[in-house]
RNA sequence: GGAGAACU
């Protein structure tokens, strides 16, 4: 059981979902584990909705949800914006007192987030224990999303005072975000004050979701003039 | 043996 679960997750980051779902299927016993791996495979390849149902279906067989498949499953759930579902996840997870993980406070911050509800994503944030750069980063990029830059600057600012420094991957999340909601103008002095405020030299990435904001708002010239000034090859 | 942020 414990190998063909680790060839299902090999399966699942070669992106070969068929092979992983037909060593799945050849289990005669099935736990956890191997349901979660299968879960991570669908929803690796973009197929949330799937690993929802596959979930679904682990629960009609009466195998108990642990820590681990909650996280892969709000994961799903963030992916796919189901916030009904999510929200049920929320209150499966508070009967199992996994709330205030680390790993699982921000998969549901992330659901949240997604979802719209800053509201409720604020709640679970305060509760996290421990919070790491990820939990900052999605809160952030949470109120990004919605526009609200300067709350999402705001907290910023409380995350330096607690000791810690946004990444890269922190400003690829804004610049993305802006990106997903239409929000130019946010994006492009997003992109100064990184460079500026935040001292973060931009990689490839942030000059993608730069170049991808422009373009979905149809400022070709502007995009282009990105791609010339980039002190790296486009890929 | 399966887990959390971005691009792809």
């Amino acid at each position: 059981l414990a190998v063909v679960t680790a060839v299902i997750a090999m399966y699942a980051k070669a992106s070969c979902v068929d092979e992983a779902w037909v060593s799945f299927v050849k289990l005669s016993e099935r736990d956890v584990v191997s349901w979660s791996a299968i879960i991570s495979a669908f929803l690796y390849n973009g197929q949330a909705k799937d690993a929802i149902q596959l979930f679904e279906e682990m629960q009609k067989e009466g195998i108990k949800t642990d820590k681990i498949t909650f996280v892969s499953i709000l994961d799903a759930c963030a992916d796919d914006v189901a916030l009904a579902e999510g929200r049920r996840m929320h209150d499966h997870i508070m009967i199992n007192a996994f709330e205030t993980d680390l790993v699982v406070g921000t998969a549901l911050l992330n659901m949240y987030g997604r979802c719209g509800m800053l509201e409720d994503a604020r709640r679970v944030f305060k509760d996290i224990s421990g919070r790491d750069v990820v939990a900052w980063t999605v809160i952030v990029a949470a109120h990004a999303q919605q526009g609200h830059a300067k709350e999402a600057q705001r907290l910023l600012d409380q995350m330096r005072e607690e000791g810690m420094a946004p990444n890269e991957v922190t400003f690829v999340s804004i610049l993305n975000a802006c990106s997903h909601s239409g929000l130019v103008d946010e994006g492009r002095q997003w992109f100064r004050l990184m460079k500026t405020t935040y001292g973060i030299v931009p990689v490839v990435d942030h000059y993608n979701c730069m170049i991808d904001l422009l373009a979905r708002a149809g400022l070709m010239e502007e995009a282009e003039a990105l791609v010339k000034e980039m002190p790296m090859t486009p890929t």
